[in-house]
DNA sequence: GTCTATACAGTGATAGAC
DNA sequence: GTCTATCACTGTATAGAC
């Protein structure tokens, strides 16, 4: 697949608006040609760009996986303390969520994967390890520092972690009146807390 | 909408049907034939019983949270213990995905629930409503028996622990190796532990 | 890179016979 | 309750001109 860093302006636009499809109706609920109108230009032009709609998402997955790791590594600059970086880990989903209640990419396609392209099941599981890893990292050191408590490992507390925040903006989809994953995360990030 | 109790037994076979699809592929991801192969009946009997694909899928929600009530009332029956209920919860789900990786219901289409017809959200908030309350009511029972930590409200931290097993589900189906819907509450239990 | 035209299977849904 | 036949439409994808 092409890194979307070498992508033309066109195929970028496309990406752009099937991220927004994804995110709202899932992959089986959008077409090439809801694509092409949101873009401006005909459906076989997609097919120009993304021979597949698998290669189309697979794009998708990859580019969001890249720049979250972006917002992630800015994390780590700004602050300093474990609760402070999970605050802020657990905006970047409500931010997220706020727009028109669209949830990760990753998640929605996570839900879907049984009846997804391989290749675009294997750029989602990349996000998910890649946020695991993080949180882990994240998590562990502030254990060190007795920022957050010991108890249990932090690889299955980050596991836990990113779980939590992905439910929680599925069953705010549905719920009237639920608390966002920004509630919720405050909630079990309190239940870390030395 | 007709109550599955009052169904004729074509119309309980295709919802068995319609569920297992939507657990694997989600409601944009089957269509009435597949349906129809799966029951061993033509295409428009399945009409004959479900007029539109959203009373289908309604139907499906419906049976399922009402299912899912009689096993919460199950749980508390068995069991005293805060943790000992909270841990057969989490089996529910647990035993749900180890069946093909099978999502909840209600998961599944609460991450579609911005493509699906009214009535279908409508039946998926209220799982998301009764199992909320059902936990929060066995968490506050668990802290006023100081089973549990007293620490956050116990409406919020059922609100985590629901979408806390949403959430594995979905992550443990694209990556290998990690821990399912069970590991994961387990993990979330610990925190809650007093 | 975009277009028109088209192939071809599948979609939810309806009519009407048995 | 199930069927055959059919509807109008949409789905992904391709061929080939500009």
């Amino acid at each position: 697949m092409k890194h979307f860093s070498e992508m033309s302006e066109s195929a970028l636009r496309v990406v752009d608006a099937a991220e927004g499809l994804i995110q709202e109706r899932g992959y089986n609920g959008f077409s090439y040609d809801d694509v092409a109108k949101l873009v401006g230009i005909k459906k076989p032009s997609i097919h120009h760009h993304f021979a597949t709609k698998g290669d189309l998402a697979a794009a998708v997955a990859q580019r969001y996986t890249h720049r979250f790791r972006e917002q992630l590594l800015r994390i780590e600059v700004q602050h300093a303390k474990a609760q402070d970086r999970l605050t802020a880990y657990a905006t970047l989903f409500e931010n997220t969520f706020a727009a028109e209640q669209r949830l990760c990419v990753c998640g929605m396609l996570g839900a879907e994967a049984n009846s997804l392209p391989e290749g675009v099941v294997h750029e989602v599981s990349r996000f998910f390890e890649a946020n695991t890893e993080w949180l882990a990292m994240v998590i562990a050191e502030g254990q060190r520092a007795q920022q957050l408590r010991a108890q249990p490992d932090a690889r299955a507390l980050a596991e836990a972690c990113l779980a939590t925040l992905e439910g929680a903006m599925i069953v705010a989809r549905s719920v009237r009146g639920a608390r966002g994953p920004a509630g919720v995360a405050q909630t079990y990030l309190s239940t870390l807390l030395a």
